[in-house]
DNA sequence: ACTTTACATCAATAAAATCTATTGAATGAC
DNA sequence: GTCATTCAATAGATTTTATTGATGTAAAGT
């Protein structure tokens, strides 16, 4: 048994297919082919069944996987080891951001990141809380940044700020005249809300505190972004909220429509999280240096009540 | 990087010679200073100080030594998946056992054991609770039969029995004529102890609550095994503690110097413990199965009270 | 029936791991 | 100071292994 025919198992396992597979791992089919035959041979079982398609895990095909995951995983840890060691901070890194999160903060912190880092290759990719952590747990993803907590026991965290939900509100809704926002206030019936597979959604549901969000009136208006929200807000088909971070961009002429909560202001958790294993952790730590850097510039401690981006059942 | 160079790299780290490492690698030397070489100049390190007398690891060697570790129990642990898988229950399996225990226990489940597993290749090896714990965690042993609670967080036990303590008391003592014992009765001074090493006398000392037990007084007897402590006690020279398996073989003429304890007897926990990555884990469940069953005829169960086997310090 | 897709098989070759033999450095004995 | 001895490194030969490109075969799609 090799690292290797590891490595190509775990890549017919994830594609389900030996050309594929062969392709990604950077050699010929009947390479991967045979090696992963001999890997049966010597076991004397099955990993793969053939018979379907497209190509299935046995029983114990999935056990050895999984296992096949772990010892890849502890092996590349080595060289992170050996990094750590030397000091040296660089190689591939891809992170995963929630589309909620990028538009504000990714220009924050990137320039000065890979100014310092040069010798980090990272790799961003825009995702959905869901697939970040999926990736996060089968390994396609170093690290990313999501609204926290999670609730997985898989995944690690490391906050890097709470961003506080700020209404906005037109001139021609009774809310308009308050001074600032309190929970209570807040109709979800009455709320623009951001399309599926928001967790913004969500942690704005949950601030409202309605048992069951099927039950919302029939008018409603959701979209992919909050350009959109603001722009439906001002033709007063109702109010919206936005993160704190977005606030800062709006042109002035938006500004009045601007309403803060009281304290302690509903707020969502912003946090680096990856694995468990702590794979990389070199980096994670530079990134959060890095991002808690430029984040206190532009957001001051807050007292601050987190909601949670977990959509209830 | 290949497991190969990893198992080298172990038995370097563990014979401090490159030599005896490639003998009990059953390779030549050349061969595995080379594979060696080729690791340390892929990860662009040195591993070994070979400048030392013995070789000695350098402080990265180390880290890499520890995860290498890591990597080759859970490379082994894929052949234990597949064993489970097949239900197939053999290999060489290594069990420590504390001398206190084996005379009793082990004419009492072996033949058990190697009749219905024939595939197991057992090999048992006494040794001190210490020594015990060391080969668990370095992975020179697969389970061992101790006592406990160990307080050892690599460690994990299956309970197989508890023991309780037995009075072994001359007619010239004058707690011959008490019918049972309570442990408000037991006097340090008086008894007669097992050599320094064996568990089972730390149990003792902790049974009988004594803050220092160097403030013992000048007269002390203590001698490897609970034969000769018998025979002194014969002699009048005090009263020692049996385990009760062992009250079992005595002689009938001696049986007559046994007192019981009080409930809540005063008892040792003997356990299965071994390494908490759990390899060979059918093994281990097929030892704690044999062993249960034996000693189910052997001890009733009772009412005790646990005794540690750790030392005061 | 023909094409496409996908994995297995085979022979050739490139790469590697291992072996035997030898060297060189360090240590200790006389 | 000379001479064994020990121990790892090195060199060269040999064997083993991984990989490749070409080919075969079975199944699914058209």
């Amino acid at each position: 048994m090799t690292i290797t025919q590891l490595k190509y198992v775990l890549a017919v396992a994830e594609h389900q297919n030996f050309t594929k597979a062969a392709e990604k791992s950077f050699v010929t089919q009947p390479t991967l082919s045979m090696q992963i035959q001999k890997l049966e041979d010597e076991l004397d079982i099955l990993i793969f069944d053939r018979s379907k398609k497209p190509i299935q895990l046995t029983d114990i095909g999935l056990k050895i996987v999984n296992q096949a995951r772990n010892i890849v995983n502890e092996a590349d840890r080595i060289q992170d080891i050996v990094d750590q060691q030397k000091g040296f901070i660089g190689g591939e890194f891809k992170l995963g951001i929630i589309p909620t999160v990028t538009p504000t903060l990714l220009p924050m912190f990137l320039n000065n990141f890979i100014k310092k880092y040069t010798k980090v290759n990272l790799k961003i990719e825009e995702l959905t809380t869901e697939t970040i952590i999926e990736k996060l747990v089968d390994g396609h993803l170093d690290a990313a940044i999501a609204a926290t907590p999670l609730e997985n026991e898989l995944i690690k965290k490391r906050v890097l700020y709470y961003e506080p939900f700020v209404g906005y509100i037109n001139e021609n809704d009774k809310l308009f005249n308050n001074k600032s926002l309190t929970i209570e206030d807040i109709d979800i019936d009455d709320m623009l809300l951001l399309d599926d597979g928001h967790c913004f959604k969500n942690s704005v549901i949950n601030l409202c505190r309605v048992a069951n969000p099927a039950e919302r009136n029939s008018f409603q208006l959701e979209s992919g972004s909050f350009e959109t929200l603001i722009k439906l807000a001002n033709e007063g088909l109702g109010m919206t909220l936005l993160p704190y971070l977005h606030t800062l961009d709006l042109k002035n002429a938006e500004e009045k429509y601007l309403r803060e909560f009281e304290d302690p202001k509903p707020a969502r958790e912003i946090s680096l999280i990856f694995h468990k294993s702590e794979l990389k952790m070199q980096i994670i730590e530079a990134l959060q240096q890095t991002i808690s850097g430029v984040i206190k510039g532009a957001i001051a401690f807050q007292n601050v009540e987190i909601i949670s981006p977990i959509a209830n059942k």
